[in-house]
DNA sequence: TTGAAAGCGCTACCAA
DNA sequence: TTGGTAGCGCTTTCAA
């Protein structure tokens, strides 16, 4: 279906294009007659703007890159909410890349972006990341580029990241205030630079206090976080948890209803988007609405509706599918 | 900083723009000689073919709407890591689109969409939409598109959606095989369809068996699960329970919890990236790591950044910014 | 096997 | 206040 273009406008109105382009932007050099002429040409005529032509035209996509090491149901949906209310606010839009945690991915992420011409890029480092080099061609191409949350050291960007110590810390007075002496600090990957830093400073700040016991578990998954602790809070002279996200603290949970329905026979039967049984345990039984099944069938469709949509054999159709 | 185009590649080796971009998609036509020399000029001068001119020329964007009625930690990562693992492979990218559960964003994101030319648009309903009536300018545009999940009657595009009779029946029969007797079933917003349709099913199959006892709660929010849970569960006669979804089942927990520890005067104290808190109690205290305060932030220097770009005081620095 | 050239739709410069 | 027009970078048809 061929659209209405600034030059169909023009031919209709019997003006050049570019008084047609200047009247739809207001511009102050055409006169009002004019303007409100074109205008109703526009509206009549279900005239909208070519973003490609313009975005050609002008160099700029307002598209910003957010590239992510992985989707958590921790992170993601606060990010891009926050992100969505700055940007959108701004008539900018953004794509989510998810490095899966692989370096190699990030790295490709970022010529996509590149590519594609984003006008800035946010990004959140892999783990396997050590130094900021594969960013330095953004330098040379003059994209913009933010680094939050996952950094490295003497990053090449301006980066926006949690000040762990002092948290770690604050959260250790907390659990000083409350008289607890015999704490338990639940602990992500070990070998993350963002586990270490909330031990030390959590760490620290106990030691500070010889009355008090703390012993330390790290866990790479919420998996692993049940699994020990189901034989931990056998302890139950712990009179204090602190769980470093709330990763953790989704492992320290599962732990802690299963053993308070253990005891008492109570069943919990679910239906489940998906995203939380693989942090709670055997305790509860799903029926899984699986939110990632609903995602790849959804972008399947739309792929082959995209697909036949150049073909003479369209499918027109509104099936409905459940899953 | 101007990049590589075929017109500069073209000169450089003294042959035709055509020829070039031929032989850099390995058009038969072009001899190996020529493509070869294209190639190597093109990799040693940094060539990035142009999308936007690419994009123009071909109309197609190569990018997909995606558009939610909210962010939620439920129900987003999952769709988002399903939608991705198929579109990512084609070559395809989307913008997340979150319409606050109001119609009319629901419809400016529709206008967005049409005016970036997207190449399709994959959908979910807000609970004011109540018809597809808003989405037929999407077929007048030939433009794709899928509704998921939340859907509406007699809808005009193909929807794939969650089986809740099925499901909410399968969840009955496990509580009713475990033998309980006295069930609470949580639901979420009474006047919402999905609610409706799971009630109806799961109440019908309980009903199937006059012994058991069974009490409804319907709850707007998680808050509200918690505070009449508070209550409810001092009945220690309740031996089933069925949530109908994951924010439901998070308010469950939470009241399980805060009984747990409530009884054993442990503290837990925890990181937060922000997105637990609003599911759990006041008995854990959070140190909270706001992801969409991050969010804002990253997103608004990235901002900055763009505007200083096109200004001759460009800021390059390498701040990082604690949270 | 290669080249010339038109044209996608828009913006913005220059001229009137 | 308006019009003419070049040109953004690429693809593709037609001609050589």
């Amino acid at each position: 279906m061929r659209r209405t273009t600034l030059k169909d406008l023009a031919e209709m109105l019997q003006i050049s294009t570019s008084t047609v382009s200047r009247a739809l932007k207001n511009h102050p050099d055409i006169s009002n007659a004019v303007k409100t002429k074109v205008k109703e040409a526009a509206e009549t005529f279900n005239y909208v703007p070519n973003d490609f032509a313009v975005n050609f035209r002008k160099k700029s996509s307002k598209v910003i890159g957010l590239i992510v090491p992985e989707i958590t149901m921790f992170f993601i949906p606060s990010i891009i909410n926050g992100i969505s209310s700055v940007l959108n606010k701004e008539g900018y839009h953004f794509f989510i890349l998810s490095s899966n945690d692989s370096f190699d991915t990030e790295k490709e992420h970022l010529e996509t972006c590149i590519n594609s011409r984003v006008d800035g890029i946010l990004i959140s480092l892999t783990n396997e990341t050590k130094d900021s080099e594969h960013l330095k061609k953004l330098k040379e191409m003059e994209i913009p580029a933010i680094i939050f949350d996952k950094t490295v050291p003497k990053s090449i960007f301006e980066s926006v990241i949690f000040d762990n110590v002092k948290n770690a810390e604050l959260c250790a007075d907390k659990l000083i205030n409350h008289g607890c002496k015999n704490i338990l600090g639940i602990f992500g990957d070990e070998n993350l630079e963002i586990t270490q830093s909330r031990l030390v400073s959590f760490e620290t700040r106990i030691k500070q206090f010889p009355g008090i016991i703390l012993n330390i578990i790290y866990c790479q998954s919420a998996d692993l976080v049940k699994e020990k602790l189901d034989i931990l809070l056998n302890d139950d002279s712990i009179d204090g948890f602190f769980a470093m996200s709330d990763e953790t603290l989704m492992g320290l949970h599962s732990s802690l209803i299963k053993r308070s329905l253990n005891n008492t026979n109570k069943k919990v039967v679910s239906i489940s988007e998906g995203t939380l049984p693989k942090y709670l345990d055997e305790t509860y039984e799903y029926q899984i609405n699986d939110g990632y099944e609903m995602g790849t069938i959804a972008a399947k469709k739309l792929m082959d509706n995209i697909k036949t949509l150049y073909t003479d054999n369209f499918i027109d159709s509104n099936k409905c599918y459940y899953l």
